[in-house]
DNA sequence: TATCTATTGTTATAGAATAACATCGAATGA
DNA sequence: TCATTCGATGTTATTCTATAACAATAGATA
């Protein structure tokens, strides 16, 4: 898995984006989002992959700021209830959400070789599971749906690192 | 979350079938079930719902069997990779599969209730994600797709509860 | 038997998440 | 303006999950 890279200008680009709307959707709300909270999301938004909390931490601490676990883990809970970001199960890391304001729980394609992640909204996906648990009279409460492999560019490089 | 309970016949039966499946599956790949990995995979279907690695030790150690971590995580991977087990990401914890054999993710409906678990094998879950993914040209290696909610009987229980 | 390899034992540590309590700060009302 | 209140953050400690590294043992092989 590659390092951390320095956020690109499309990175900043989408955090600015993601910022901005997530200040929106707080508003609309009535919720506050707060330096602490701003600064994670922002984090999370500058980062090219999903990110631990513990290396969430690391940043914060860079910044100055004084902190620990349950700082940013407080601040992830808040983000998370607002689906402003995903959680990842089967990481244990979390990244931002493209279509905040509609909860949703989403599909992810996680590359195994460069750690990226891209989310999906399949309604199949989500409808299928619906229906075989109301099959067997389960109540859906959520869902967690994460696919491991590897990118087209992992592939690629794979191909030619060989 | 309600506590583990002991075994019913039921779940004794399901034990024995599963561990004799188990042999075979593996005699006919040539890998051995040892004694240690036999008992934990039998700890798992003694029990009714999904179990952490360290209840998982925990029985061990009760048998009388001396044990730290390495112990179970090893004998957990093993089962793993034989496919006579499930790994729950959503929960960290483990539950045996009933048809092992042929290796697959399958899907999951968790009660967060009773914890009790369910496995489904829908293909058109699998093959929805197979295609987005192919879409995107990105390779599939494994899938996690876990249903959080509540099983019937919680359901009523909560019911008659209020 | 001697050797080799897979398995298990053992100690220590890393990594993820939360409990419990103290402190701070923004908003509200007197 | 000041006091009060409640939400947010700081702080310490702990629990839970998982792995690294090396030692000892047991099964298979020659
Ligand atoms: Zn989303
Ligand atoms: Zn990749
Ligand atoms: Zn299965
Ligand atoms: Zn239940």
């Amino acid at each position: 898995m590659q390092p951390p890279l320095e956020p690109c200008s499309r990175q900043l680009a989408a955090a600015r984006q993601a910022l901005s709307q997530a200040e929106i959707v707080c508003q609309q709300r009535g919720v506050r989002l707060t330096q602490l909270r701003r600064r994670v999301l922002e984090i999370i938004w500058h980062h090219s992959s999903p990110l631990g909390a513990y290396a969430i931490l690391d940043v914060l601490r860079n910044d100055g700021r004084q902190g620990a676990p349950p700082t940013v883990y407080r601040a992830l809970d808040f983000l998370l209830e607002q689906g402003l970001i995903h959680r990842l199960a089967s990481l244990n890391m979390f990244m931002g959400c493209r279509q905040p304001g509609a909860h949703h729980s989403g599909q992810f394609l996680i590359c195994q070789d460069c750690g990226q992640a891209d989310e999906l909204n399949n309604q199949t996906v989500e409808a299928t599971l619906h229906t075989e648990a109301m099959a067997r009279h389960f109540e859906v409460l959520a869902q967690t749906v994460e696919v491991l492999g590897r990118c087209l560019d992992c592939q690629e490089a794979s191909r030619h690192g060989d």
